[in-house]
RNA sequence: GGCCCGUUGGUCAAGUGGUUAAGACACCGCCCUUUCACGGCGGUAACAUGGGUUCGAGUCCCGUACGGGUCACCA
């Protein structure tokens, strides 16, 4: 390698301290949620090794840009906790962290690739229009070799031509990956693939490998879909006699087709739910962090419930599965109902009382009061809604309501009940739970019938609905006397 | 189609030559109980397949099937 000034420069600032891992993403959509996990694999390498996590952002296709996709992937690392030691907004020793901005870097090693016979100019003749589509054996595009004195001619004439990397025609290459181990391909396989594209910019294929080794990059971790590219990275490594990351490729994310049944990888085309979607739907971030984390990786044991900090302490390569996993959506609703009911209850009732309020618009009612009776039974925030709806109104229901076996109640027996309870209840001085219970135990009693024969009734008065969080007394006591007795009052008219 | 990778119950998975093949979700049953839930107890259910190697294979090797990935001037 010819010795440059501004490659022993560049060489002088990669910093040598350590595990240093990146999550690069393309500012071209939302995360999903096997970017995510990507990330957060990423980010727990780093940290258990008490190494540095950076955000690059790889925007060479400057046609799939989407607007506010760059803030989508800093919200998304925030709010799961993934902080990053050096990136586009807080700066570090190896800037600039987004590709576009380091454009002239690349060109020059690319240069250098072709002094060293391992790389070529070249003018592919083959338009896009011409492209074929459907079979498999398009093989390179014809292209025509260019020396530089053309390649300047081109340029200057403000034609374009690209850099492809020259692969060995024989021999064999094998890279080692952490999660899959050797792997050996033939040269012959490999495709002289483009290093920068006409419009001077770098390809994936390129900038990463350039990037990673100038930021340092000690793991690079990255979807299964890159490991048939590896022989190709590791060539261009060694190219430069650069030493070669620690590969870690992670398994895809698989989700069942509800239309067809089959797995298939997820995707936002299908509409498969990005992080974003899990949390507008009512999922809590440290649950989704935690469920993630346990799709394709297994600490081992049997415990499943980790904070992001115990995930960091024992996070081992080595429980990175190679088999795709499905994302189980039921799971994930687990985690996250064993992640509310952990909560604070002043903390269920704060995330909560967003829920609570799209259904109960009573400004008379204690919010706090109804999030502790949802706390133990809700698996999903958006479930809150259609819970309490009728601490607002009764809804329409049907007698058929009254009719429990268990409870022994039937319609108008029920209607009986009501019209002795209406009184008892009138009389009751106070307002509270063991008021109220009192009041109907003692109607139990008096009936010589099991208290359910007595709160069947009143509940279904009350709410109007068979499933409530929360039984009749409780939700006689939200209510409130007023609410109660009116209720109850309407019911005993539905009924006779 | 070529190349690469994978395959333990419906799902996530433990398991690194000798186990009655864990555990969790989901599902079912029972208990608890003022509905539902929570909680407790129990249950159904798996090593894709055929050959090797070995005293012995889910664990190692080969083939087959199936699944996934890749074969872009996308990442």
């Amino acid at each position: 390698m010819p010795d440059k000034k501004w490659l022993s420069d560049m060489e002088a600032r990669i910093p040598h301290d350590g595990v240093r891992t990146r999550f690069a993403p393309s500012p071209t959509g939302y995360m999903h949620v096997g970017n995510l996990r990507t990330a957060l694999y990423t980010w727990l390498i780093a940290r258990h090794a008490g190494g540095k996590f950076i955000l690059r952002i790889e925007d060479t296709d400057q046609g799939r840009l989407v607007e506010g996709a760059v803030d989508v992937i800093y919200r998304t690392l925030a709010e799961c906790g993934l902080d990053h030691d050096e990136g586009p907004d807080v700066g570090g020793p190896v800037g600039p962290y987004i590709q576009t901005e380091r454009r002239g870097f690349y060109k020059e090693y690319a240069e250098l690739l072709i002094e060293s016979g391992h790389a070529y100019r070249c003018f592919c003749e083959k338009t896009e229009s011409e492209e074929d589509s459907g079979d498999f054996d398009r093989g390179p595009d014809p292209c025509r070799s260019l020396s530089r004195e053309e390649a300047d001619r081109r340029a200057a004439a403000g034609e374009s031509y690209v850099i492809r990397q020259k692969m060995p025609d024989s021999g064999s290459t094998t890279f080692h990956d952490a999660v899959y181990g050797d792997i050996t391909v033939k040269n012959k396989e490999l495709e002289d693939q483009i290093l920068i594209k006409s419009d001077g910019l770098p390809t994936y294929n390129f900038a990463n490998v350039i990037d990673d080794h100038l930021m340092g990059i000690t793991h690079v971790v990255r979807g299964a879909e890159y490991l048939s590219s590896a022989p190709k990275y590791n060539l261009l490594y060694d190219a430069f006699g650069w030493p070669v990351p620690t590969y870690v490729h992670c398994s895809s994310v698989m989700v069942t087709d509800s239309e067809t049944g089959n797995t298939r990888k997820m995707s936002k085309r299908h509409g498969d739910p990005s992080y974003e979607d899990l949390i507008a739907a009512g999922y809590l971030t440290p649950a989704v962090v935690n469920y993630v984390a346990l799709l394709g990786w297994s600490p081992g044991g049997e415990r499943e419930i980790y904070s992001l900090s115990e995930l960091a302490e024992i996070f081992d390569i080595h429980g990175v599965s190679k088999s795709p996993a499905v994302f189980d959506i039921n799971k994930l609703t687990y985690f996250n109902a064993e992640y509310l009911r952990a909560m604070p209850a002043e903390d269920f009732g704060r995330v909560a009382e967003p829920w609570i309020k799209k259904a109960v618009t009573s400004s008379d009612l204690d919010i706090s009061q109804i999030a502790a009776l949802l706390q133990q039974r809700t698996e999903k925030l958006s479930d809150i809604p259609e819970k309490v709806d009728f601490f607002d109104a009764v809804p329409e229901y049907s007698t058929d309501l009254y009719v429990h076996k268990k409870s022994k109640t039937d319609v108008p027996g029920s209607l009986d009940t009501l019209k002795k309870l209406l009184p008892a209840l009138e009389a009751a001085e106070s307002w509270d739970d063991e008021t109220i219970l009192k009041v109907l135990t003692d109607m139990a009693e008096a009936e010589g019938v099991k208290n359910a024969k007595i709160m069947w009734p009143l509940r279904i008065a009350i709410t109007g609905k068979a499933v409530t969080p929360g039984g009749a007394v409780e939700i006689a006591r939200i209510l409130g006397k007023g609410r109660t007795l009116e209720r109850v009052r309407a019911a005993i008219s539905m009924l006779s």
